[in-house]
DNA sequence: CCGTATCCTTTGCGATACTG
DNA sequence: CAGTATCGCAAAGGATACGG
């Protein structure tokens, strides 16, 4: 979590870099695959959606789903029945992310491959020297 | 850090995620700071880089850095001097970023205030009804 | 100068049990 | 069903001291 509003320095991964609140907000753990899915498959209720992200636990994707719901990018609507059903969508602004994010896949199909080659290589061969 | 090569389901938060393992390679705590920084700016010194990103400590910076460079984003090359002199500079690979970045920035420039506004609204009234 | 080693605190997360 | 409460562990990160 950043300071957003301010122009005052953070102690974040922040200074002189731009792009840190944002990558603050979308980019925690969790998010991106949580985003992902209401943003391609629509409205879901709390247990669809943590089968559908996978390996997230309750309480985490509480703790995350919250945090988008404070930072306007998620809603939460209640149905008082019995049992409850509670739906989450993702609002006009977690839409807006549409470009980050095939940028991103764009970059994956490029130059995933790459980093894979980069990895080995540097396993077989190419540790620092002192 | 992520099986980027297989097929094979991962724990990570990438079940059906495709930009998963790219968010773990670029978005990782201050990854993206040294990454812009080395993209603005140059090559540059292990302590120039480290003034640079600030509040980064050395410890961190080098485990990053290695990071970086085993994902094939920064090279490191040592000068054989007393005393010694390392420099880190951007690769092709890293500078193939750039689309994400701007998207990135972007999207702070048109949506960043919305974050910040729709956070203030939900601490003033909109906290999560039972 | 460019790290590494060590210690220690903090944070995050999983597991489990429980509630409206 | 949709969470919350509590516990406990494990990893990440800061501070400091030291080494090639």
């Amino acid at each position: 979590m950043v300071n957003v509003t301010s122009t005052e320095p953070v102690d974040s991964p922040a200074t002189g870099c731009p792009i840190a609140p944002v990558v603050d907000i979308v980019f925690s753990r969790w998010t991106t695959p949580i985003l992902w899915q209401l943003n391609s498959h629509g409205r879901h209720r709390f247990n669809d959606l943590r089968d559908l992200v996978g390996g997230i636990t309750a309480k985490v994707l509480t703790q995350r789903l919250r945090q988008l719901e404070r930072d306007g990018l998620v809603t939460r609507t209640m149905h008082a029945e019995i049992p409850p059903r509670v739906e989450y969508e993702i609002t006009d602004l977690g839409r807006s992310l549409a470009p980050v994010f095939a940028a991103l896949v764009s970059w994956s199909d490029e130059h995933l491959r790459d980093v894979g080659d980069a990895r080995a290589s540097y396993d077989r061969s190419g540790k620092p020297q002192t």
